[in-house]
DNA sequence: GGCTGTGAAACATTTCACAGCA
DNA sequence: TGCTGTGAAATGTTTCACAGCC
């Protein structure tokens, strides 16, 4: 693909949905602007407008190619190889990001999770080993970890995300309900259930 | 999509982290915008714009009341009573939100987990009762539910969302990564683990 | 002096509409 | 004919900068 400055952080967000909707299409398939945006939930012209941006052609009349922009995306999403994940928290969210099946279908891999409480250290969650947090910054220096995600209670969220950094992990995906400060260079996804519960219960009372 | 409620979308999507950081404030003080903006992960122009939208003043020189400005957003987010949750799927996710200490303190009420394994209906977690999913439809005619979670595997989550809607919910948590199709008047927010790692991702090889 | 409130400019994103090509 | 690719307009959001008030 050709090399070319960022994309519009819209076209960034929709790049996944996408993707899931090339995967649930036939291999050597055509899919045109209009199936794309049922499935990815958007409209015919931001698909042609993204794709175009992306510097992938259709064919007029016809519609993609299902094969090549699948291989595009994946590659502009930087999923070539397998991605390292470290879960940070083994309770019931870190066990359930453990056991969830659609990170190996996708290219990530859950390397480990990490705890502090001697009852979890050691056990095996779905073939993951629960390891004690002291391990975490030479696992991160010696076997290297793409991705952390912190899945701790919110008080000891910044103290992990600390850690994290020091294990030379730059990407943090982070379901405590706090606010992370981390260094430049270190970048930082917040998935917040209370903060999504509270836009719904916006919407129901002024829908 | 229509839009609904009278504030900006981007606003809205402001207001619970206002609200978290008014919640780490003393009652009975006052915090400029800059404060507020360190706090909530903006600038404090955006903090100034939204509270304006919202018709809420401050006091040049001083700052905003923070006591009055918590139950404004209170209120405009419609967390003025309990909001009744059901969260469908009684696995280490659904488990995971009932556990989930945020949620009681922020006003939300898990009331009930939903299952169809004989193995888990039944059961108490966190002090909610694992009920069949065959009991929803009348549970939330009877007893009402304010938003539904679908934590389940994607291939039932349409089904569930199709259940849910004939239960009278009108707002949907889904966690399965698929889009799910709903009649109109349900509002349905989407929190894809795989689509977050993914944006990560890509930011790791370009950002 | 310090901070709010807000016009106006800048920027980002979406929508419209249609020319152009297979 | 059917669908892509894209200018141009419309819309939404953020940033700038400063007047106005406490």
């Amino acid at each position: 693909m050709p090399d070319r400055g960022d994309l519009p952080r819209a076209t960034v967000r929709r790049l996944p949905r996408y993707l899931r909707a090339l995967e649930a299409h036939p291999d050597g398939s055509t899919i045109d602007s209009e199936a794309m945006a049922a499935t990815a939930d958007t409209n015919a012209a931001v698909v042609r407008r993204d794709l175009s941006i992306l510097g992938f052609s259709g064919v007029r009349g016809v519609g993609y190619d299902v094969d090549a922009l699948r291989a595009l995306i994946r590659t502009e999403l930087g999923l070539t190889a397998d991605v390292r994940v470290a879960v940070v928290g083994a309770g019931n969210l870190g066990r359930a990001l453990a056991n969830y099946g659609g990170f190996d279908r996708r290219g990530f891999r859950v390397v480990a999770l990490y705890d502090t409480d001697p009852n979890k250290t050691g056990d095996i969650v779905a073939g993951v080993p629960v390891k004690h947090l002291d391990d975490l910054i030479s696992d991160g220096q010696t076997e290297g970890i793409d991705i952390g995600i912190v899945a701790t209670p919110e008080t000891v969220a910044q103290g992990v995300a600390d850690l994290l950094a020091k294990a030379g992990v730059r990407s943090i995906l982070n379901f405590a309900p706090a606010h992370l400060r981390v260094t430049a260079g270190v970048e930082v996804r917040q998935v917040d259930l209370s903060t999504e519960l509270q836009i719904l219960s916006y919407y129901r009372n002024h829908g």
